[in-house]
DNA sequence: CGGTATCCTCGCCGATACTG
DNA sequence: CAGTATCGGCGAGGATACCG
């Protein structure tokens, strides 16, 4: 490539918390994206675009999801600013999660990816097929 | 055979829901979801957004995936319609990697949400440091 | 209720070697 | 050049038990 000085441009950009680039593995936006595509990071997001949820409201939602892994994305989530986690010291316990309004943008944005999947799921399953019957074929 | 003959029921019992849900554990909209957040999926789909790639390429514009792991998420994306694959029988072999039209479709998204990361990557470090004196202070 | 701590397994993934 | 085959580690993630 043209730019003979990448290692020196790459610190530099991190110290002044420039834009991110997805391209670089050492580059925190590779984490943040590994986050937010995660698993479970989906599923916890769009969830709380509906709303506030407690705990066990989120892992019924989100079925299938352990506890462990509930809390340690939303760990997670909370740490990159998306999620707003606030306990109350009341017996029993209670924890209201809610999305940020940054958390908001990121999950808009992944609500729509959801969303384009589930309405052309159809489509995704015919061409499952076409590529399987295209073996035989060929 | 009774296999083929249950796998299409099944085929055809998704093509009639008509719509996926990624909240049902079995639904396979889960595993297209996760083929298309993937660790490398991502960055696939996105490089392939820029135009027709040889496997090389996309190893060296992907930077970090192992060969492995590229043709793992290449096959994965082609079986779910997204990446079309042209292979030539000259030598040395060339094989070019493309979106289909409903790969586009999918990686526009993605890539929506990416470069959303790498534009807001300032303000995520910033609520990182927040949070970690919050722990303190409180 | 809303977690944490611990153990343990499964499969993701990298490294290496080999092929057309 | 563009893969596949095989092995091995190691970490994600489930199960269970326990705590505030």
């Amino acid at each position: 490539m043209a730019e003979s000085e990448r290692s020196g441009r790459l610190a530099m950009a991190m110290k002044e918390q420039q834009r991110g680039d997805v391209y670089a593995p050492e580059c925190p936006s590779r984490g943040v994206l590994d986050h937010v595509t995660s698993r479970w990071g989906v599923l916890v997001l769009v969830a709380l675009l509906e709303g506030t949820h407690r705990f066990s409201s989120l892992r019924r939602k989100v079925a299938g999801v352990s506890e462990k892994m509930l809390s340690q994305t939303l760990q997670a989530l909370e740490q990159d600013g998306f999620v707003l986690r606030e306990a109350y010291p009341v017996i029993p316990p209670r924890v209201d999660y809610s999305l940020t309004p940054m958390g908001r943008e990121v999950a808009t944005r992944v609500e729509e990816l959801a969303e384009w999947i589930e309405e052309n799921l159809p489509r995704i399953m015919v061409a499952r097929e076409q590529h399987s019957t295209r073996r035989r074929s060929s």
